[in-house]
DNA sequence: TTGTAAGCGTTATCAC
DNA sequence: GTGATAACGCTTACAA
């Protein structure tokens, strides 16, 4: 590989004039110039970035940390901010988190150390002090999930409203008995959508009641054993909420056959396409990242701007048919009206 | 942010000193070095990784170059190198390629200017010989799809033995005008699978029918198109055969009620608990993502040993529903059968 | 055991 | 308009 060097002695100048034809720099007399393009030509250079940006200081390079990269959700995030930063000439660096808290800043902090233009985070962990000494240098977003005991920017999605919304539909179509299945109640998202849920309960005067809340589901095997519990209650649910997409597709393919009503917090792809088509509420990950990359931008061209720290983005119902299903009390029913009508 | 000199000045020894504390250099005695580790504590010291990578002339980093990050398949090859990068203290960066095989070169070369450790590749481009001056300073390895014009590492599926075995399948469901719906036809994967089912029809003894093959499908739209035109032959196909998991996403929504059997290259989530669930052929990104990460390592570990260039990976039939679909023409007999049998 | 000098490739500063 | 010099933070080679 070619450096600065080898062309400057190829084209007898020194190392700084290569820079600067380079670099475009107006101060080069056209003769020179045209001696060096060909002397880089020839010598087919090209820059180490590594040198430029240990120079400069700072990676062109947005880090982008998430639980599970393969989950489509987080996918979506990355690619948004992906999007936006080739645009502007910034690479993205992706780790995947995983499930334990106490990995979180091990990783994170190896990936800010590489001096990062700026970090995009969904956190795992629940403290996120560790990174205040970072968070001087080093612009940082949290997407999907809010930052605990540190002050940061943050992109997140309307938990409370897009749960209301979904459980209200539900009551709305007839249910009173409406479980809520959901993964970690740790994660705040999962807090949220827990709250919408029990506010959409009072204000439709249905009592809350905890037995119908089965929260640890990580896959198919958890959805199996949750929905067993449920179905051991004296009065079982006839329609369920679920909190987040990952949990939707654990627990779908359990349900074939329960004839329970079902909305869930975020689409996918195929939720369109189930049987029954399921009603989501959705959410707009690629927007997430897309914006959560835009700040990183905002904050490295105007550092000393401010700007607003937490921004929570509207989510809406998307409804198709996993809504209209009669749960068994109603199907029961319906079996002794249906012969009446026809 | 301290520098190693913040620290040596604090603890009154060299820069070098602190640099073999900080790298448990044994060669330091042990007054020295608690001194040393007192200062490093105190002013939290923290290595920039750009200057260490600088002088070492290698980024601790695997780029992973995919068509597309959100797609799930793409999503678990990056899944499976970044974990077992993670494990070597690596990082991964991740660059969406998109479908423009124009702009793959400046993406990738982009990446590689990093003094990256490897590069992870699923290319989109038909020419790869631009990687060619790249090739002896960084390990490049293929995925998915192999090199052209250029000789290099790669791990593929055996598209040709998947495609056989799920036409094959087909067959022996009693289909014998079998449709086949792909993506871009200069996709080398696509034509691997082409050539499979192609094979396959003329081993059962069935003729080749290119109206029965629909290229260039990348979304429900162009599946819509693409089923349109097969149900205006005169002889209509009773089963398809899908190419890759992003067609049968598209494929899959637009299919109800045509009563066509179906089998599909690539499981995606939820492909079992589709109705009816999907008979797909299985293929395995995280292991194709792994096994990518494991070569760059080899090589960085020995690089003058030689190495397979090309691991074809085996490809399994997951047998589920969709290939017991009677096609429109076995319906037909069916109906005239079902009367007399009850 | 510890320190000095030099350099990785690039660019800012300041001479000429 | 052009070039010598130094510097970014770290580590290797070589001295002391």
């Amino acid at each position: 590989m070619a450096t600065m060097r080898d062309v400057a002695a190829l084209a007898n100048v020194s190392a700084k004039t290569v820079s600067r034809v380079f670099n475009d720099d107006p101060h080069v007399s056209p003769e020179t110039a045209e001696r060096v393009q060909a002397a880089l030509r020839q010598l087919n250079y090209v820059p180490n970035t590594l040198a430029t940006t240990f120079r400069a200081g700072r990676a062109p390079v947005i880090g982008v940390a998430v639980p599970d990269i393969a989950d489509p959700f987080f996918g979506f995030i990355a690619k948004g901010a992906d999007a936006l930063a080739a645009q502007n000439n910034l690479s993205v660096v992706i780790a995947s988190l995983g499930e334990d808290p106490d990995r979180e800043p091990g990783i994170v902090e190896s990936l800010l150390r590489q001096t990062l233009s700026g970090l995009i985070i969904a956190p795992v962990s629940h403290d996120h002090a560790y990174l205040k000494p970072w968070s001087d240098r080093t612009p940082l977003v949290f997407v999907d999930r809010p930052p605990m005991r540190l002050s940061a920017d943050c992109f997140i999605e309307d938990d409370h409203q897009g749960a209301y919304t979904a459980t209200q539909h539900l009551v709305q179509h007839g249910h009173s008995r409406i479980g809520f299945i959901g993964d970690d109640a740790s994660i705040p998202t999962t807090r949220g959508r827990l709250e919408g849920y029990r506010t959409a309960l009072e204000d439709s005067g249905i009592d809350y009641d905890d037995r119908l809340v089965s929260l640890g589901v990580r896959d198919r095997g958890g959805a199996a054993e949750a929905l067993a519990i449920l179905q051991r209650l004296e009065v079982t649910p006839t329609a369920l909420f679920s909190s987040n997409a990952r949990v939707t597709m654990s627990l779908v393919p359990m349900l074939q056959g329960l004839g329970l009503a079902v909305t869930a917090f975020g689409d996918f792809p195929l939720a369109d396409t189930l049987s029954p088509a399921l009603t989501v509420i959705d959410q707009d990950p690629v927007t997430l990242g897309t914006l959560a990359a835009q700040r990183i931008l905002d904050r490295l061209e105007r550092p000393r701007r401010r700007y607003r720290r937490r921004t929570v983005l509207p989510v809406e119902l998307v409804e198709r048919r996993s809504c209209y299903i009669a749960g068994r009390l109603d199907q029961q029913r319906n079996h002794e009206v249906v012969p009446v009508a026809g």
